[in-house]
DNA sequence: TAATCAAGAAGAAGTAGTACTTAATCGAAT
DNA sequence: ATTCGATTAAGTACTACTTCTTCTTGATTA
């Protein structure tokens, strides 16, 4: 699928920009990084082109290749994400992926209540009730996998492709949360119960009903990351 | 900052993939590519290499690069947002977009609310007045950059880069509707009232206020566009 | 003399093309 | 059916050349 070379340097590169080691504004020339990198002409431009898609440089003839402003940046890339989740600013990152998260499901919820397949609606019950089993029975990790699960599908459920990619974003922020002691030891009940009440509404295809149970999921997720992050 | 031959390759090949031109699971050997395009190897590839981080392509040794289904594509990438925009999904990315919108924005304005720097909440207000003065002389072309302007404004305002970046999109689709002929011919009076009670509910820090009026204001967008879309 | 502008030198990215390496697929022979 | 080799197309490396931008230098002018 993808290359070798290529994705170690621009793994580097990208980590080292995202997590701001490499400081907005920093000029860089193509062949400082072939020899930084130990990698050919073919490899440093071609990571540099795919930074630059990701607008995190631009090239200009005669000076080399800028870092740009965060601001900048194109932030749903799913790399850029990623590094940014495991660079020194993932507690920032989490938090704002959360905040993304509770304008996002509820309005998805809606969606699915609306669009969801019937065979999503029986998924999404049966997952409703693994989440309250396995709540019941403290297995927080199968938990976390039923609950990963559940968010994937109403977001994929909700027939919007927009919705539907954020479900990396809630996979790892539902993990981020649990491995860096972001979250209850234990899941919450009003939690689980919530669960089963977006199931239920988008079974029986209640639009505000199961939006207004997503919300009170992801409020909660989001003030619990409010408290954790204190910025 | 650009290239030249490098931008030209990658918005034909980008546009003939996002149009559906080049149907999912169609292979492209490189070689191909350089003859279509009259391109070199290097600019061929670095393409290819663009297409292949926005998940619109991946290549395979011996086979040749592939189009992925649209499900996998990258869909926040401005480009890809482009190139729906402009190609025969026109409508549907539009009204992908505004539902979009009805997460986001509630939920940014709740945040400006308790974010926005003092500049922004008297600069809100004032967009707010603007707003009302041209709905009121029926200056339609001056009420849209504003309009743009006030929710490029409470997105930024907001303090998530995720959602700043959305501005883009709210131009986007502001600008597609009227083009269109999807928004009614003058704007209509409850959601000129609306946007300025949004601007109050920021300026004085009411979250839920704030979230509120932003939530009728893209209710009303998202039913429009979906009864013009009607899909 | 100082300031301004223009021509040109220098430098780095952009483009082009060749040669070689790696790995995945296909097909033939066991 | 399985293995092994040939084939093929992408991946990597390197070199040569082009273009554009900036900086320098020097001449012109106030």
């Amino acid at each position: 699928m993808g290359s070798d070379r290529h994705e170690e340097v621009l793994d580097a590169l990208g980590a080292a920009i995202a997590g701001g080691e490499l400081a907005p504004g920093s000029v860089l020339r193509s062949d400082e990084l072939q020899e930084r990198f130990g990698a050919s002409r073919t490899v440093a431009r071609e990571v540099v082109r795919v930074l630059e898609t990701m607008r995190l440089t631009s090239s200009r003839r005669r000076v080399g290749v800028i870092v740009r402003e965060p601001a900048e940046w194109n932030h749903y890339d799913p790399r850029l994400i990623r590094w940014q989740l495991d660079g020194p600013g993932r507690a920032v990152a989490l938090r704002t992926l959360t905040e993304l998260r509770s304008g996002v499901e509820p309005c998805a919820a809606r969606f699915a209540a609306l669009r969801a397949t019937p065979e999503d609606r029986g998924r999404l019950r049966a997952l409703a009730a693994h989440l309250e089993r396995t709540a019941r029975e403290r297995d927080l990790s199968t938990f976390l996998g039923h609950d990963v699960a559940f968010h994937d599908l109403v977001l994929s459920a909700s027939g919007n492709p927009m919705f539907a990619q954020l479900s990396s974003v809630v996979a790892e922020v539902l993990a981020g949360r649990t491995e860096h002691g972001l979250m209850p030891a234990e899941p919450q009940p009003e939690a689980v119960a919530w669960h089963v009440e977006v199931a239920h509404a988008v079974d029986a295809g209640e639009a505000d009903r199961a939006e207004r149970a997503m919300r009170d999921i992801v409020d909660q997720a989001r003030d619990e990351i409010a408290a954790a992050v204190a910025g």
